[in-house]
DNA sequence: AACTGTGGCTAACTCC
DNA sequence: GGAGTTAGCCACAGTT
């Protein structure tokens, strides 16, 4: 009996099965009824390429018996015909091992690195969800549903609401003996239901397997699993008699993939951490300041020192803090919504959620560009590896003088670089010295008569993709479904994004240093062009980065600046090439440093605040000084100098005298929040100097009083004495009482620093907001700061002398 | 011997 | 992933 079932792939894998250990591909997923699955399929076999096999390798794999088939089969090769071979093993985990015998007997080898299950998936051209034809069967599963597939069809995407568990583990701080473990869940995707395993560590763990097993979730998740509850868990339960942690759907264990990640057949595991990190960079990164920040709502911290003592004492406060622990990770996964981007990117990548929440972007481009490789017998290369010769050369950046502009158009090139691999056929089918397009840098390629390239093709198909989703988002009323397409867009354009990347990377398996170094050359060359045009009209161009240009506008108005900038974006869109009217500032401000401006914005919408690169953007500022500036900015731009100026000596001079203005303070927020300093840090052996460094430090005393820090984690800290080198710094303990008094003068420095990127301009340097607090505070009446005044610097105003009739 | 300024160098972060 | 900015350490030289 056959039977029909429509499946969102969450993960792909495959298993051994019988003596002979045959592979067996496994697809778990939930159908759209909403049911767990896993679909089996067998009689699938690995197989790679190898390029001119000689007849001594042919003979001799023939008589291998792992080797199920050697068939000759013609592949293109660096842009020619070339005679292969395809090897069929029977066993996947023998790929590496053959295809070094290969290449010992003088063969290249292809696409002898793509993981079985992915082969699978690529081969039978499966999407992000799928319809099974099969029947029903039985099977070691922890899923509703187990299926033996026969075929597969397309159908329509959908997501399924998805299972997630989440979890959290305490330990005493030496063993690390588990002392309990949370739980958190939502019953049917109603209201998060809690539990808490405690008893003997053993029974713990077991606890939990047991847990996983029977409530079969799809997500596993917990706030910095992949870096301590994971890796405790599996050591604890080795101690145990316990080699693996059976949290799979299919019995086996965990696998950690490149000491971050971890892998089990038919679930997600799904770092909140990571996720909240990647989509949202919080300053802060403990699960306390998140939640906070996210949730509104912290938890109750425990005295993790004594953590043993406090468990003797106060077991119910620690148990009570362990599932409040795993429901606010529950709670924050669910909030950044990673697991639905994910999701999207699937549909357009045609990837398992899992590959798109937990792998490299090359995965997503090794999904589309492959299959499409594969339909035009081109042969696959192996991903390049060591080599790590000079990088190529980047976008094109405009310097920028300082001051303050007054009515600036921002222009850009909407998705620069894909637009050039179109409209120049670039890629590494068409790389040929017969091409007729030639690259600034000399390298030579097809035209689109001669053969259209893949890239081009794939890239020319998300573009309109996209248009198409676009426009579909535009006439959906339905605000779900609206929110839906606005998604799906952005997916598209994630992907497209990620071509770019690994185009530019020297190692991706389809792509060379040549190839990438030609897209950017065009897009300097392109942007450069525009540029000198512009600037031959008579327009100044202020600023300009990689696919953006900001212009000095010919009219001191909204609507005539409006339209410059239309017809600028039109004067130089053409075929794919489209060129867009970004902003219309009202006034712009840049202390003279790339990368660095903020703005004020007349349209698309009203007085919005633009800050690019400053403190204000960056997380490794403390919020004291991000705000200091926000405020200096905001008068500077409504052209308030003075303003600023006093604005900027008030903070300084407040800031010295160990206050910090009340506004400054967030509600219910702790009083030195603001002086929070928070940065990555990594192992001490990626350090030249750790003991030299405040992440480091920082990292250590958070160490020592219990709390997890895994590298590549932010650490917050606040200076008690920069006098010191190196500096004095006490960790940060979000909702802990912080106990030392902060070095005020290095903070009135810090913010003195940052404020006189927009003060000096008007005379007022570092040194002179500085001095002038420290008069003021001597003699304790204001102080002038006139000699300490540098020069007034011209400010720049744009003067109106063009209008739109010189240009058009 | 204790400051001050400079420049090399490492590291982190942000902009496209 | 390149381009670019900034902070902070540290060694070294020149003052005070």
């Amino acid at each position: 009996m056959t039977d029909s079932w429509d499946v969102r792939i969450l993960t792909a894998s495959y298993r051994r099965e019988g003596p002979q250990e045959e592979p067996v591909i496994e697809l778990f997923g939930r159908t759209r009824e909403g049911k767990s699955v896993a679909v089996e399929y067998r009689g699938f076999k690995p197989y790679f390429h190898a390029v001119r096999p000689s007849q001594v390798l042919v003979n001799y794999f023939s008589k291998d018996s792992e080797v199920l088939k050697v068939e000759p089969l013609e592949l293109e090769v660096q842009g020619r015909k070339t005679p292969c071979a395809k090897v069929t093993l029977q066993h996947p985990w023998k790929t590496p091992e053959y295809r070094e015998r290969a290449r010992k007997h003088g063969s290249d080898v292809l696409a002898a690195d793509i993981p079985f299950a992915h082969r699978f998936i690529f081969d039978f051209d499966l999407a992000a969800c799928v319809r099974v034809h099969g029947a029903p069967s039985t099977g070691k599963y922890t899923t509703d549903l187990v299926v033996k597939a026969e075929r597969f069809e397309p159908c329509d995407p959908f997501n399924p609401r998805l299972k997630v568990v989440s979890f959290d583990i305490e330990n005493t701080i030496k063993d690390p003996t588990i002392l309990c473990l949370g739980l958190a869940w939502r019953e049917d995707g109603g209201e998060i239901r809690t539990d808490i395993l405690t008893g003997h560590e053993k029974d713990i763990i077991l606890g939990f397997i047991e847990f996983v097993k029977r409530h079969d979730p799809d997500v596993i998740t917990g706030y910095n699993i992949d870096g301590y509850d994971l890796p405790i868990m599996e050591q604890r339960a080795q101690v145990h008699g316990i080699p693996v942690l059976p949290l799979s759907r299919d019995g086996q264990g965990i696998t950690n993939i490149g000491e971050r990640f971890w892998r089990t057949h038919g679930r997600i595991i799904a770092d909140a951490w990571w996720a909240v990190k990647l989509e949202l960079h919080p300053k802060q990164e403990s699960l306390d300041a998140v939640a906070r920040w996210l949730l509104g709502e912290g938890k109750h911290d425990v005295d993790r020192v004594h953590m043993d003592d406090e468990w003797a004492r106060n077991r119910e406060r620690v148990l009570e803090y362990c599932k409040k622990d795993a429901e606010l990770a529950l709670r924050v996964l669910e909030k950044v919504a990673r697991l639905d981007k994910a999701m999207d990117l699937g549909v357009v990548s045609k990837l398992p959620v899992d590959d798109t929440f937990n792998s490299r972007t090359s995965t997503m481009i090794d999904s589309i560009l492959i299959r499409a490789a594969d339909r035009q017998g081109v042969g696959v290369p192996m991903t390049r590896t060591g080599g790590g010769g000079k990088s190529i050369e980047g976008g094109y950046v405009h310097s920028l003088e300082p001051g303050l502009y007054e009515w600036v158009i921002a222009l850009d090139f909407s998705s620069m670089y894909p637009s050039i691999i179109i409209e120049k056929n670039i890629c590494f089918t068409t790389l040929s010295d017969a091409g007729t397009i030639e690259s600034p840098m000399g390298v030579r390629f097809m035209n689109p008569q001669q053969r259209v390239g893949l890239l081009p093709k794939i890239l020319g198909d998300l573009l309109r993709q996209r248009r198409e989703v676009k426009a579909k988002m535009k006439a959906e009323a339905d605000p779900e479904r609206k929110e839906y397409y606005r998604r799906l867009q952005d997916a598209v354009k994630v992907l497209m994004n990620a071509f770019y990347g690994v185009l530019a990377s020297s190692f991706y398996r389809f792509t060379n240093p040549e190839i990438g170094a030609s897209i950017t050359a065009f897009a300097r060359e392109n942007i450069k062009s525009v540029i000198s045009q512009l600037e031959a009209d008579g327009v100044r161009v202020i600023y300009s980065d990689t696919d953006s240009i900001f212009l000095e506008s010919p009219s001191k108005d909204k609507d005539g600046s409006v339209a410059f900038g239309r017809k600028v974006a039109e004067r130089f869109s053409a075929g794919n090439v489209n060129m867009e009217l970004e902003r219309v500032f009202r006034s712009f401000f840049s202390h003279g440093k790339k990368k660095r401006y903020a703005a004020k914005t007349a349209w698309p919408v009203e007085d919005e605040l633009i800050v690019r690169g400053y403190e204000i953007r960056r997380t490794d500022a403390f919020n004291l000084q991000s705000e200091s500036q926000k405020r200096d900015f905001d008068l500077v731009l409504d052209n308030d100098t003075e303003g600023a100026v006093r604005l900027a000596k008030e903070l300084v001079a407040e800031i010295h005298a160990g206050r910090i203005p009340q506004d400054m303070v967030l509600e219910d927020g702790e009083p030195l929040e603001p002086l929070v300093i928070s940065r990555t840090v990594s192992e001490d052996s990626r350090y030249v100097n750790p003991d030299s460094m405040s992440n480091v430090l920082a990292a250590r005393k958070m160490r020592e009083l219990g709390y997890e820090v895994v590298p590549g984690m932010k650490v917050s800290w606040i200076v008690v004495d920069a006098k010191k080198a190196p500096m004095h710094v006490e960790p940060w303990v979000s909702g802990r009482p912080f106990e030392f008094k902060p070095d005020w003068e290095y903070y009135a420095r810090r913010v003195a620093q940052t404020l006189a990127y927009v003060t000096e301009v008007y005379g007022w340097d570092e040194r002179s907001l500085l001095m002038g607090t420290v008069q003021a505070d001597l003699f304790h009446e204001n102080f002038d700061g006139e000699k300490e005044e540098p020069k007034k610097v011209e400010v720049l105003k744009t003067d109106k002398k063009l209008t739109l009739e010189d240009f058009f």
